[in-house]
DNA sequence: TGACTGGGTTCTGTTTTGGTACTCACTGCG
DNA sequence: CGCAGTGAGTACCAAAACAGAACCCAGTCA
């Protein structure tokens, strides 16, 4: 068996692990919805997510890293830089949105439901799976991986 | 207490939070995958994901925790339980696949990318949020939160 | 000049991981 | 009956990740 510790090129480490790797933990997540919301300054980010300082840098700098943020300089004067998602961090808002709908139905405390709406008509969203072909949506059941080597 | 297991230490941690609490992680989600695919006995997951049994047993036993997955047995004679995902843990899916999809999109290594699609025609499945009124896709910026309380 | 602010880094514990090795209950075999 | 084999874990231990307090530095403002 392999035994694979190395973080590198894994010779068999899927894609999906290697996405885990980069957001699949508490505070990438919460730094991506924080992004979303237009937060862009370290200690902006720091003060909404009550995330130690330390941690704050190194999730910034693995995000930059991945492709997901972007770090800019806004002045130069004092020379400032904000952090602002990238084409690649805007799309993973489906997923982060999927997770949130998720808890929202099946952890939710009954305190405070939020429900995510289409903002023109105030419906709530669908995320099932679309087929542009087909023009229809569809559940879990009826995807099948395609491998385009 | 005989609901969850929860640890009563949030003060107002979000429900988005509590979510990245239970399945947040590289291994919970893999095994989730892992179930989807129709893996159910703790050594088969063990051997698929190539994770250790101990760690093995703690995630699983948070899935269960948090009604993701639930233990049942199969057969009396040698006790066997089997791990399957309740529809809870079916309905995770959406977020398995915008993960999966985001990754193999924009973590890709050339190597070998992994399409998703609808299997009864094999177009690219699409993602988009919904809105069944509206009959229309829309992307992230119009999507608005209610808070039903 | 000295205080202040944004944006970090360093240096400590503590918690969480992941792994190896072991156990336990049961079965089938000879 | 005793013994190897299997499925499903525990016990324990090292290493990594996390979290926080304190500190630093460049530049600006008064």
């Amino acid at each position: 068996m392999s035994t694979t510790g190395d973080d590198g090129v894994g010779p068999d480490v899927t894609t999906l692990e290697r996405t885990l790797k980069l957001v699949g933990d508490r505070w990438s997540i919460l730094i991506i919805r924080a992004a979303l919301r237009g937060i862009r300054r370290f200690d902006d980010f720091a003060d909404d997510l009550g995330i130690a300082r330390p941690i704050l840098t190194k999730r910034l700098q693995r995000l930059v890293d991945g492709g997901v943020m972007a770090k800019e300089p806004y002045q130069q004067h004092p020379l400032r830089h904000e952090y602002r998602l990238t084409p690649a961090g805007v799309a993973l808002s489906p997923a982060l949105v999927a997770l949130i709908r998720w808890g929202e139905h099946h952890l939710a405390d009954g305190d405070s439901e939020i429900v995510l709406v289409h903002a023109p008509c105030g419906t709530e969203l669908e995320q099932g799976f679309w087929c542009r072909h087909c023009a229809t949506t569809f559940g879990p059941g009826a995807i099948r991986a395609r491998t385009d080597s």
